[in-house]
DNA sequence: ACCCAGAATGAATGAATGTTCATTCTTGAT
DNA sequence: ATCAAGAATGAACATTCATTCATTCTGGGT
């Protein structure tokens, strides 16, 4: 569903040459939203400017609004797609029958959410610039929420078999998603803000011994 | 140290009343931060402006750089006066001897940090406002890591004398400190982005479990 | 009653930014 | 080789915003 890999990192096309290229519609759609990835990261949600942003995709400035209609929309969609391809990837992990094993499925989702991937500073940085004027936009509420919901079902799901597998009382599955999730969150945060007082290691330390203490059987 | 019940809730001064008034500097100081925090909350960090704030605040444009040099300076002011407000209400509950009781100090902490005056909408906002600048703008990451690390000591320091009162084995009190502060960002974004899904009640259910957990002499 | 230091005002200014659109260029079909 | 559809360009425009500062006003000191 979706690629963590994405070529969000590679900046910089052939600088020199000058000749202009006609490319399909989703590719430029694609090329300006990672673009806005790294500006934002780079600069801030509120100091990005169309002109940076095609500057940095090295197109023009006319092109932006071709493919989107507005800056709104652009900044819109490129939420929608950090959403997606942070939830989906989840999703992705939780939902498939990929790893039968629910231990180690746990290990792997703990793996995507704190790993190389998506604790980039780019992607983090990207993320909470939302989060931030969510508050006030009702629009980035609901792109958020509606991928959330599902992922969070997932992993309400996914407690509730290891629970049942391991035998585990005095648990809700559902409130352990919860904190689960906000725990992850946190530390995306802490990641971002306080580098230097938490590092990725211990950050996935931290998580681990949240599960651990709630699922002793199946984290080592 | 902090008030946490500051009049930032209170808006309007006296309508109608053109009669231009002379007050102390401190006064006026305060008077631009709180509609600041207002207008973030309101409209998102980055649809803020001069005009908005000095009119929200009932005074003229010009008022703004004559305390506050520059819109940079008012809004780094402002994040700092709302970082202590936060992290001071923690640090004053953690470290004064008020609450001699250690389990009623945590009870204590947790209703600060998920009880009325912190949760509110506006402030919440402001708080996620600035983390998503944080990634660009180093300003605002030694603000807020310069009380933040404060409280960290003091909250590793309360879980340390617990888990020696409690004699509770196989518990470091660093990385529990870690995990809790994240829990309760975690939390608190949660609260900001899907209201719907996350229950005030529900999160202060979600924060005391991590702490009975952990601690399950002291959390009843 | 008078005065003046300095607090407060808001129209004016210039810089920055989102958006438009007439024009140029590319490419695949014929 | 030619052409048309439409992708791409970027100068121009209108708007918005932070900042300035000449001017007005206030209130405590004398």
């Amino acid at each position: 569903m979706t690629d963590a890999s994405s070529a969000v990192t590679e900046a910089l096309p052939e600088a020199g040459s000058k000749r202009r290229q006609i490319r399909p519609k989703a590719e430029r759609r694609q090329q300006l939203i990672d673009a806005t990835i790294r500006c934002i990261a780079q600069h801030g949600l509120s100091a990005v400017t169309m002109q940076m942003v095609t500057r940095e995709a090295g197109l023009s400035v006319g092109i932006a609004n071709l493919h989107f209609e507005s800056k709104d929309n652009l900044l819109k969609e490129t939420l929608r797609f950090v959403a997606e391809e942070y939830h989906g990837g989840q999703i992705d992990i939780m939902g498939g029958g990929d790893i039968p094993d629910l231990g180690e499925r746990l290990d792997a989702l703990l793996d995507f959410q704190l790993g190389r991937g998506v604790t980039q500073r780019q992607k983090m940085s990207v993320w909470f610039a939302y989060y931030g004027e969510a508050g006030a936009r009702p629009v980035y509420q609901k792109i958020v929420s509606t991928v959330d919901r599902l992922a969070a079902q997932k992993l309400e799901a996914l407690f509730t078999d290891i629970i049942r597998e391991g035998d585990y009382h005095g648990v809700d599955a559902r409130e352990l998603a919860t904190g689960y999730s906000a725990l992850i969150d946190g530390l995306h945060l802490g990641l971002l803000v306080t580098p230097r007082e938490l590092s990725k290691r211990r950050a996935r330390a931290v998580a681990r011994e949240f599960l651990r203490r709630a699922f002793p059987q199946h984290i080592h």
